[in-house]
Formats: C-alpha cells, structure tokens, sequence
DNA sequence: CTCGATATGAAACAAGTGTTGCAAATCCTG
DNA sequence: CAGGATTTGCAACACTTGTTTCATATCGAG
C-alpha cells in the first residue's frame, strides 16, 4: 500500500520494540490496513489473534491517546483513496485553525477537489455524451432558473460567439419560455438545475419532453428529478461549507461543453469568433487595447 | 461515486417512492457513500440531518434486513476501491495524455490546479481584503457585463438570500446602470471584469469613483484597468485550453467572497436565510419533494 | 531458584451503537 | 373538515464498542 501517514511509519519505527502481541497486532495492521477503518476494533483484534485490549495498548505505546486516533487516521487515508484526492484531508488540518479564517482556503481546496473528480472515466464519458447530443442538435435551448441562471447564461453567451444554434430561455417579464415555441425533435434542450429543484425550470422540461425535444442535464444527483427525463446528463458536485450550495463545478461542466462542441469544427469555431471579435470591435465594446487570442 | 453495487440502484430505483425524510437519508447516502462505511449510522443520520430511526427504515424500505446490510454494502464497495486505486491513478495518468479527446480532461485538470492556486497566502489576504470592504459597505452594487455577467450576477444572487445589501447593475433596456443614482461614500461597488475590458464596465466604474464610492474588483491581471481605480482587487486566472477565457475561478472567487461574508455573522445569515427559504416555499417555487409521479 | 518487573488474559465498565415501540404530527381522501 | 393512514420524532431497549482494572503468567538478573 501507499503511504498512510505518520502513524503508519510510527508503527514500522518502533516495531522492534514492541513485545509480542504488540507486533502480532502492528503487523496485522500494517497488511490490512483498509480493515481498521472498516471494522470494529473487536473484530479487528479477532482476526488479528490479539486481545482487544493489546489494540488500545498498541495505541498508548505509539504515544497517541487510544485506538480511536489510529482509526481516524486510518479512516482519512482511505478516504483520501477512494476520493483520489486530498480536499477532505486538507479540511481537517484546518480544522485546529480559527474557523474563520481558514474558510477560503478550505471552500477553495474543497473546489478545487470537486472539480478535479468530474474528470474521473465515467464523468468525462458523460460529458462527452451531452456534447455529442448537442452538437447533433439543430437549436440549443439553454434552461437554468435562479442560481442556475449563471451557468445557463454564460453556456449560453460562448454558444452565441460560435454561432446561433442557441436559445437562452429566460428574458424580462416571463416571457423567456416562449422560446420553445417553434421548438421540435431536431432540437435540445439543455437543463441546469440543482437541488432544491426550481419548479417551473421542471414543468418546462417536461412540457419540452412532451414535444419530443431532446432533453440533456447538468443536475447534482442521480436521484435528481431531470435524470428522469433527460437523454443524458452530467452530475456535479453542489456541497459546500458555506450555507448556500456551489455552482462553480457546474459552471467548469459548462466551459467544457462549450470547449468540446468548440472543438468539433476548430476552424468554423474560429471563423465564427473572429466575425463576432469584428461585429464587437466595431461597436467599439471593449477597450482597444484587445489581446490577440488564439490557440 | 462509481458503481457501488445493487443496493445503490434500489436506491436510485425506489427513490420516488420514499418519503421526504427517507429520500434525505438515501441522497445523503448516494452522495457520502464513503461515509457510511467509515462513521457509524447515528454520526451519518446527524450529518444527513435525520432521525437515526430514518436510516433503519430506509434499509427496511429497500427489503433489506437493517442498516448493517447497508453498511456492508458500501464497505465492500470501499475496499475494492482503495484496491483499485493504484490501478486508477494510472489510468487517469494515461488519459491527460491523449490529445484528441483529452481536452476534457485536460481542461478539469487545469481549472482545478487555478483554483488551488488561488489558496495561496496571497491570494488569501486579497479576498480577505475585499470582504472586509464589501461588510463594511452599506451597500453593494455589482457589476459584470458580457461574460462577467454570470459572475456578478450570482453573487448579487446569493447576497440577496442574505439580506438586501446587494443591488446588481443590470437590467433590461440599458437601464441597470441608473442604480448608481443614489450610491454615495458609503456604498462599494464589485466590479468583475476580465479581458477583454467592455469598454461600460470601465465607464460606469470611472463614474463611480468620481462620485466617491468604493471600488472593488475580481479581474485578471495586475495590468488590468481595474487595478488603478480600485481599493482592492483579486486576481483570478482566466486562460484555458479552449477558444475563450474561463469564468470559473471567477466564480469560485465569489462564491469565496459570499462565504466570508456570510461566515461573518453566522447567525444572521442563518436568519436570513430561513426568511429566504420560508417566502419560497410560500410561493411554492421549489419542489418541496420529489412529487410521485402522477397517473 | 526467587524476586521484581514486565507482558498478557479475562472480566467489568461507561459510552455509544442499531433497533423498536409508541405518540404526535402530517398528509390525503371522501 | 373529519377520519384514517402515513410519516415523523422521541425515548427506551438490548447489545456492542473501546477502555480500564486487576490478577495471572512470563521473563531475566541476582
């Protein structure tokens, strides 16, 4: 196994001065260590052929307080593996700290986590998934209520840069729904919404579904009311520290898609943001002072 | 989290049919699956905000005999991950160095790594630098035009949830800019503005400081046009792999800014908060449970 | 050997576990 | 809006947990 930390090489440091239940019980740890944090210390000791109490005794001999400590270390490690990464660890070292302070940086390593883990194998064959659904689409219907506004309209505002398939479905008034109009089963409608679930963004998912357009999600759990009707989705992690949920891996899924669908047709990508870089110039919108940007 | 067995299909597969309390339980578990194994099922009922007695009727709704079915379940599950993590990492490796259809990939490798960054001490005095001048503001305007609008646009969200400080300069016909009217000394204004500068963003930012009101801004350089008029600034990484800038850390910087303030006041926030969710529910705009599905 | 110290095993302990039964609250439905 | 069925919170339950205590066993030095 991999490194577990400090207590793990505590253990292997004072092992030749153990006696020898205590190296009975260290070197059943040390070749099982994903068990401590899985079972009861009992059990643990059990299979180990030790008595329980030569656990605790482990523990006081390496200096900590009880077997409780060896657990919670054990416990991070395989968290920390199963996550593939470190947000959770992070969070604890923090935790001594003022509580305050060390918000930012707990929020920002927890994002920086959350996004990191949207590229394991099944996320990024999920993305994937709704890009090639959308660039399929003749017209992009963007859907994204309340805090899901954000996603939905910068999704929405690169999309115009590379051309027109898309269709913002919000605007002054209510009036936004009446984009679905001429909508049909050539087009898709892409979702965002986290829980707690706006309920008109699901009323017009479902009065979309009705009219066979193709439906595809940004959500935040499998057990989201729009995997139900959406052809393929992306979930994204929402917790936070905060009181509020984040939307900014959301807001990373969107950036990807438009970076995929961006990505089909290279050329066309850049053809289109050189003509809107010219319609903006001329209406003299940003400073002259413009960066060339390329890849 | 990947494939963890039968027992997270029923789950997802019986979801519908639960009750409100039991559908927390099993989000949560969805959700946490690691935590299940690894704290026992009062500390996991705490966290998921739940009656102990929930967790036990969910396993009895799923037709398993009690929670430790469950448990089992899910620490079978995390054993074999940790077993696989090795063979994972390498995989992951593997996949970032595809060109083609990497760019996913790439682009989550890389926002994370921009996130992270933005934990560095520095970066930390710097937000913490613009919270100490937004509480102290009586009030805020915000202001982001063009891609920047989804940035300012959700922090003006998340402030209005916490209290009526927030005025966002934006709105139909041009007119969002008359909000400035009555702005005065001891009013800030939250600029967002990434290259390249809407030429408005600037003007509208120059008038404000004329008429005395603080200035604060997330922009992206230290050259940026914003640096010179504002008291204090964070810089946030904006280049991407694609044909456009990111937004993302944009986002995560405000979602940041949102927590210190909220984290200011906790117990007000809280207030808040509960205010919010009470005139939403009167209003009936989120779905409260996930309604069974009629006929 | 014997003595002192250390190591071990077994039993007792409080604290916390998962579960259950019951009453109050809530929700439908007629 | 009453009545019946669900759903929910609460408190008690028996049981297991990790720890401690103490008596016994083991060892090494004289």
């Amino acid at each position: 196994m991999l490194q577990q930390g400090a207590v793990r090489d505590r253990i292997v440091e004072r092992f030749d001065a153990m006696s020898p239940q205590l190296q009975a019980a260290a070197r059943y740890i040390l070749e099982h260590s994903q068990e401590v944090a899985l079972v009861s210390m009992r059990e643990l000791a059990r299979n180990a052929g030790v008595q329980p109490a030569t656990m605790t005794r482990l523990a006081k001999f390496l200096g900590l307080a009880g077997f409780e400590d060896i657990r919670v270390h054990f416990s991070d490690a395989l968290r920390l593996r199963a996550d593939g990464f470190a947000a959770r660890a992070i969070e604890r070292d923090n935790a001594g700290t003022e509580a305050g302070s060390g918000l930012a940086h707990r929020m920002l390593q927890s994002l920086s986590g959350q996004i990191a883990r949207l590229s394991e194998p099944e996320s990024l064959a999920r993305l994937q998934a709704v890009a090639d659904r959308l660039a399929a689409a003749r017209r992009v219907y963007v859907l994204g209520l309340r805090s899901c506004h954000s996603v939905a309209w910068h999704f929405h505002y690169v999309m115009t840069l590379l051309g027109d398939k898309s269709v913002h479905l919000d605007g002054p008034a209510g009036t936004g729904v009446d984009g679905l109009l001429r909508a049909g089963d050539q087009d898709v409608l892409l979702v965002i919404s986290i829980s707690p679930y706006a309920l008109q963004t699901l009323e017009i998912a479902r009065l979309a579904r009705e009219k066979k357009i193709g439906i595809v999600a940004i959500t935040d759990s499998e057990v989201s009311p729009l995997i139900g009707i959406s052809e393929a989705s992306i979930l994204c992690a929402t917790e936070s520290q905060t009181f509020f949920h984040t939307l900014t891996p959301a807001l990373a899924v969107s950036e990807v898609l438009c970076g995929l669908l961006a990505n089909r047709d290279r050329q066309a990508s850049l053809d289109a943001l050189q003509r809107a870089d010219q319609h903006l110039a001329s209406l003299n919108i940003y400073t002259n002072t413009i960066p060339p940007r390329r890849i």
